[in-house]
Formats: C-alpha cells, sequence, structure tokens
RNA sequence: GCGGGCGUCGCCAAGUGGUUAAGGCAGCGGCUUGUGGCGCCGCCAUUCGGGGGUUCAAGUCCCCUCGCUCGCCCCA
C-alpha cells in the first residue's frame, strides 16, 4: 500500500471503541474522587535525566525501550515511559511537598520502543496513583486497595494480587552484596542474561524465567531472610491490613520489578486472560525516588494501571456497555432553501441541548428516510419544498408503535419553535 | 534485538500453476421525482502488501522487502 499508516506500535482507538474506554476513565475519575486523590497532569515529554536518574541507568527501560532525541535546541528529550518519575519531578518543581502530603493520579500516554504483542504496544497508556508522604503500612495497603476497588467496580474479576517485600534501601544493600558474592562463585552456570546482570542489576537474576537459573537459585541466599527486624515488621503490617480489608493476595519471593526505585512494598495484579504480558496493575513503594531527584527525603507509595490490558479484559466479559449515544433526532431535508432551514433547525435543537444529526445527502427522502431509522434517532424532522415555502417543518416519529406502518407520512407540521417545544415535552414526560 | 504464524475490495472470505479473481456484509444507484426497518435488480479488486525471478502460463512456486500478529526479553 502507499497509503501512509500508522507508526508501529501505534494504535488508533475508533469511535467503536471509544465507549469502554471513556467508561474505565469516568470510573476511576469517580474511584479516585471518593479517596480524596486529586489529578495531576504533566508534559508528555520530559528531560531524558529526569528518567535516567529516576528510573535507574541499569533498567530495560532506560536501556533501551526510551524514545530520545535531542530537540531543536540540542537537549536530549524522552518522550515519558513511565508516569511516577514525572510527578515527582512536578511535586518538587511547584514545592507540592511544603504544602503536606499529596494523594495524586495521572492519566494518559507513555512511550516504549519495544516489540509490539498482545497487551503490549509502543503509546500504551496509563492511569496512575503517587501518594506522596506517606510512610505506613496501612498507606501501602490503602494504595493497593484503590487499584483492587477500582477493577471490582469495572466488574473484572479473575485476578490475582502479588505481593513481595524489598526491605530498605539499607537491606537491598546488604542483600546485593551477598547475592553479588554468591552469583559470581557460580557465573558459568547462569544463563547468558543473567550473567550479564550480575553486576547491574543483580536483583533482577532472580526473576529470570530460565529453567536452569531458576533451579540454580532454589539455594540462593533469600531477599526474606536478608531483611531487617524493622522491614518484616513493616512488611508483617502491610499484610495484616489487607488481610482487614479483605483482599486477598498471595506473596512471591520472586516478584522484583523493574525500575530501580522501589522498596519495602512491591505488588502485581495479573489475570490469567492476558497472554503473556499478564499484569494489569504494578506498583510499590519508592522512599528515596522523591530525594534522588531533588526533593526533601519523602515516602511514598504509588501504582500504574494498564489501560489497553484492562480494556482488553473488559472486552472479553462479553457484556456490552453503553450501546453508541442515542440521536434525539435526525433532519431530513430536500432542495438548497430547505437545506438552510434544516441547518438552521438543527442548530436550535442542538443549542436547546438535543442530539440532532443533519442528513447533508440530498438524496432521495426514501434514501433519508433509511438513514435516519439506522441513525437510532427517535423522530426525524422533514424539510422539503412545500415546508420550506410554508416555513413549517414535518415531525414523524421513527419509534412510536403507531408508525410500524412504515411509509406513513408526517405526523403533523410545526414551526420550527413548536416542533422544539414538542421534542423537549416529550423528552421530559415518561 | 531474536523466533513462529499470516498478508486476496472498507470488513469477513473462496481460490492449492491454466482462459474474464467466487460469495457475504457495508456502501452507492434503481424498483418507490416527498417519507424508514422486508424484498428484488444493478454498480462496487485490469488485480491478489511491494519488488525481483522461475514458467508458454503465477494470487497460487522461489528469493528479497515491507507490514500485521503471537511469543522470547521486559513490563502497564
Amino acid at each position: 500500500m502507499a497509503s501512509l499508516q500508522s507508526l508501529r506500535g501505534m494504535v488508533d482507538l475508533l469511535p467503536e471503541q471509544i465507549g469502554l474506554w471513556q467508561h474505565v476513565e469516568a470510573t476511576a475519575r469517580e474511584q479516585f474522587r471518593r479517596a480524596g486523590i486529586a489529578e495531576i497532569r504533566t508534559p508528555l515529554l520530559e528531560v531524558t535525566e529526569l528518567f535516567a536518574r529516576g528510573i535507574g541507568e541499569a533498567t530495560d527501560v532506560v536501556g533501551k525501550e526510551m524514545y530520545t532525541f535531542l530537540d531543536r535546541g540540542e537537549r536530549s528529550c524522552t518522550l515519558r515511559p513511565e508516569g511516577t518519575a514525572s510527578v515527582v519531578r512536578a511535586a518538587i518543581q511547584h514545592g507540592l511537598l511544603s504544602q503536606g502530603p499529596q494523594r495524586l493520579w495521572y492519566g494518559g500516554p507513555m512511550f516504549r520502543y519495544e516489540r509490539p504483542q498482545a497487551g503490549r504496544q509502543r503509546q500504551f497508556h496509563q492511569i496512575g496513583l503517587e501518594l506522596l508522604g506517606f510512610a505506613d503500612a496501612c498507606s501501602d495497603a490503602e494504595a493497593i486497595a484503590v487499584a483492587w476497588d477500582l477493577l471490582a467496580a469495572l466488574g473484572v474479576g479473575g485476578l490475582a494480587l502479588e505481593l513481595n517485600s524489598l526491605g530498605s534501601a539499607e537491606d537491598r544493600a546488604r542483600y546485593r552484596e551477598l547475592l553479588v558474592a554468591w552469583l559470581e562463585q557460580r557465573r558459568e552456570l547462569l544463563d547468558a542474561d543473567s550473567q550479564a546482570r550480575i553486576h547491574s542489576n543483580p536483583l533482577r537474576v532472580l526473576d529470570s524465567k530460565h529453567p536452569g537459573t531458576q533451579a540454580l537459585l532454589a539455594e540462593a541466599p533469600s531477599l526474606a531472610s536478608a531483611l531487617s527486624d524493622d522491614s518484616q515488621a513493616r512488611f508483617a503490617a502491610v499484610q495484616q491490613a489487607l488481610a482487614a480489608l479483605e483482599i486477598p493476595f498471595v506473596l512471591n519471593p520472586r516478584l522484583v520489578r523493574g525500575l530501580d526505585y522501589y522498596s519495602h512494598t512491591a505488588f502485581e495484579i495479573t489475570s490469567s486472560q492476558l497472554g503473556a504480558q499478564a499484569t494489569v496493575c504494578g506498583g510499590g513503594r519508592y522512599d528515596g525516588l522523591v530525594q534522588q531527584l531533588g526533593g526533601p527525603v519523602t515516602p511514598a507509595i504509588g501504582w500504574a494501571l494498564g489501560m489497553e490490558r484492562l480494556v482488553l479484559l473488559l472486552s472479553q466479559l462479553e457484556r456490552p456497555l453503553a450501546a453508541a449515544p442515542a440521536l434525539d433526532l435526525y433532519v431530513v431535508s430536500r432542495g438548497e432553501a430547505a437545506t438552510t432551514q434544516a441547518l438552521a433547525l438543527a442548530r436550535l435543537c442542538r443549542q436547546a441541548g438535543l442530539a440532532v444529526e443533519r442528513d447533508a445527502s440530498g438524496a432521495a427522502f426514501g434514501k433519508q428516510f433509511k438513514r435516519a431509522d439506522r441513525s437510532g434517532a427517535r423522530w426525524a424532522a422533514v424539510i422539503g419544498e412545500q415546508e420550506a415555502a410554508d416555513g413549517l417543518v414535518g415531525l414523524k416519529d421513527l419509534r412510536a408503535a403507531a408508525s410500524d406502518q412504515e411509509g406513513a407520512q408526517a405526523d403533523q407540521r410545526l414551526s420550527p419553535a413548536a416542533l422544539l417545544q414538542a421534542l423537549q415535552a416529550a423528552l421530559k414526560g415518561p
């Protein structure tokens, strides 16, 4: 084809699908409102350094998945691959943290240069939550509960909450040393990917899918055993809070998560119905990030939820949501003067709040009425040469039982103002 | 970046080397110069993602290329 196409991994959302997306967005908005969480919007484009410093140089996201380029001022810019770094940057930049803890949510497109597959695009959409300035274990559970309840409100079932603790920064540093030493002694036994990660990102080795590596790791020092007493107590408190909320979870000691900034609580909500990309929502605590980006020491927890994956799950439910927006009136006309009046009538009714479509084809009335019927409109207004001359409009009820006899002429002829009044009265009534 | 599958009209889809590329949906026109859900009739791919090659002959075989898709990796 010589015709232009969208870029790989950049998909169009067509009118047919938009209803589902708007439903998800509206439901999320409502859940956040109930939880006292305010929306924040940040630019799609940021200085590359923000992500390099925030997410971590050694991560895949920063190492090989960013859309990075030089702008006309020779600055290195990057299309945001995730939302947390930007939100934290904005909170620091505008001094929000000096006004107290912040409960924020965001939504919008993210960009990652990866091979597309089921549930994964290069431009994808996330809805995310960030609680900045919240240190207690109950806040971890609260953040998770907001995500859990959002999914429940949408009617998504069959989900599993996986939970782990990465411990404090000190725990991780200590464990990291242990693990690197242990891995170093068995270097030849590891798969290539894992070997390359021994020093750059040793914790990720734990999550390797290679069977050989996994078998070997059974005897590796465990992260859990490296946690300090405080960290262990904290993790237990999170679990107790979740239990109190009756949110079921499973412990997954291999859950490490890809981004550097996580500490303590890490979690994912997964579905078995999504193919290979099973994570619908992922998040965790990031107590060090705000400071790392130049802000005050600020404990924080957050998550991000993948819209495409969520919509995928919802569309599998086969429970059709709100049909196409119902049209109140379809205006049919033929002839130049009549069509001008039809346009004026459509506008008059629209200004009064009705949903009106006007047939612009000038085709035979038979054709126009056929379209009027298919449009789903409740009424049709007709303006032909006769009506145009009289300054009247024919009104026909397309849904009334009486009009089952197709071909019936318009029920009545009214002035535009009278027609509008009649429709408004009918819409208000039973 | 690496594997597997696939690419015929806006959508679905026959076709498996031999003359003019089925059919369905949608669309458009008509039967019905001004009135809808049914029906009937007609129109709608000089061309099979693109480019080479083999052959008397290719949508059908070969090569290259582009795209889509699923998976690896990774993650939302």
